[in-house]
DNA sequence: AGTCATGCTTACTTTTAAGTAAGTGCCCTA
DNA sequence: TAGGGCACTTACTTAAAAGTAAGCATGACT
């Protein structure tokens, strides 16, 4: 993917670097679960009707591979285990908090036909 | 798309609007250039020397669809046409910086295996 | 022996996003 | 009359992300 001589931090708008680690279709949903307190797969696919185990899966490795979540393993039976914002992730809370902030005040504004908030076009 | 009896503003994270709106290969990239003001097409293509005419046309009118962006027509020849934040593009400046804030700091970090950041793993 | 619960994985299909390359319309300058 | 600059479109291809459906291991309970 990366064939030319520029590294990526050189050209990476940083940005970027925060839409990736977010991007997929169930990663925002699943932060937003862990931010009150861990959650266990399971818990995670009630709260998330929508979302399949294969994906859920997925992005749960991905978020634990980005560092930003933990996984518990509990050895019971049947098996627990826990997903929780690690403390590396925790310090994206704030960024979470503020794209929140911004996308109720933006949801209010406008579901659907996306904004005609502001600017009296 | 949408299938079932529950509204998308009842269900919606916040968190993934936000990720709508700026989800697409380009649109930080672009939003980013537009920060500090407003450029013409021609400049956007000369500063993201990667994107392709399409997808910049397409990420722009995206945004232009989503109100974060305007677009302005000047009847000269040849056509000049600047692209700039809106009012309501510019509720999001905080936002953007918040990401970017943190996004510095995770490159910083991590250039690429992503983050042994805090955690004493 | 059969069923249940948990937390997955695998193989395969569909959908969506992005990329390629060529073309368009305008008027201006050489 | 030919070519150039700007700001795009269009038709088509490729690649990446997501979805579907089924299967698996463990041990407990009946």
């Amino acid at each position: 993917m990366e064939t030319n001589a520029e590294t990526a931090a050189e050209r990476k708008c940083p940005i970027e670097t925060v839409i990736q680690l977010l991007g997929g279709k169930w990663k925002p949903l699943i932060l937003w679960h862990l931010l009150d307190a861990a959650k266990r797969f399971s818990e995670l696919e009630k709260l998330i009707p929508e979302v399949t185990q294969k994906m859920l899966a997925q992005h749960l490795r991905e978020l634990e591979a980005d560092k930003l979540v933990t996984r518990t393993i509990y050895p019971s039976v049947p098996p627990k285990v826990e997903y929780a914002l690690s403390d590396y992730g925790k310090t994206m809370v704030p960024v979470l908090e503020t794209m929140c902030a911004w996308g109720e005040n933006h949801n209010r504004l406008s579901s659907r036909p996306i904004a005609q908030a502001i600017a009296p076009v």
